[in-house]
DNA sequence: GACCAGGCACATC
DNA sequence: GATGTGCATGGT
């Protein structure tokens, strides 16, 4: 069922083309990672906006940027307090750090990457699979609010379980294949941002009910 | 004015 | 390991 829904939602969406920065960087993609934590895209748009036209757009700017400018530049997505100084703590990770995580690895070496990323302040498990999977193209499977949405109404799963036990379900039904991971966590939150998952029961979330 | 948005750290049990 | 709370801002 899990792979059935993403077929249903690819025919209805298609391509999803994210990570949606502008430029498509890999340092964008993990900038927008810590800024969207529990804020929506839009705000965090502007938050890169400020962050580029201030140059604060590389690592190594981040790092040697003032904390207070920083923070003001990354208000738009809030929590800017605490971002401000993730956002340090991710730009001497990356600095140090890029090279490695570029090369395809196996399973193992794949979850030492993942724990050495949690360990960075700020990054929590969604984060971390998030940079993994858009800005390193690694095959993890990223949950989020609206995975465990879609997973309790639509495919009978606890959407309360763990994280990790979560993830685990949603990889092994799925082919380990990284555009499959990537659209599908895309369409998944398209999906829920149009459908009955907000509030009421709309026409698309009918009709791919009806296709179940 | 309430509620939500592509969470996480930390304390506590 | 599970649960609760604080963290900030902008849009609807």
């Amino acid at each position: 069922m899990i792979h059935r829904i993403y077929q249903v939602l690819f025919d209805l969406y298609g391509e999803q083309h994210w990570w949606p920065c502008k430029t498509g960087n890999r340092w964008e993609i993990v900038t927008g990672a810590i800024l969207t934590q529990n804020c929506a895209w839009r705000n965090v748009e502007k938050a890169l906006e400020n962050l580029t036209s201030a140059g604060m757009d590389t690592p190594e700017n981040i790092l040697h940027a003032e904390l207070e400018t920083l923070c003001k530049a990354v208000r738009p997505a809030g929590f800017s307090n605490q971002k401000s100084v993730y956002l340090k703590g991710i730009a001497a990770f990356f600095l140090e750090h890029e090279s490695e995580y570029c090369q395809e690895t196996s399973e193992s070496e794949l979850h030492n990457r993942r724990k050495k990323l949690l360990s960075v302040k700020g990054i929590g498990r969604e984060t971390a699979d998030s940079i993994l999977l858009y800005a390193f193209q690694q095959p993890v499977f990223v949950i989020d609010a609206y995975t465990r949405r879609l997973a309790g109404r639509h495919l009978g799963i606890d959407e309360a379980l763990p994280y990790d036990r979560l993830q685990e379900i949603f990889m092994s039904a799925l082919p380990r294949d990284v555009q499959v991971y990537n659209e599908y966590h895309a369409l998944i939150v398209q999906f829920c941002k149009e459908s009955c998952l907000k509030k009421g029961c709309g026409e698309i979330c009918q009709r791919v009910l009806g296709k179940e």
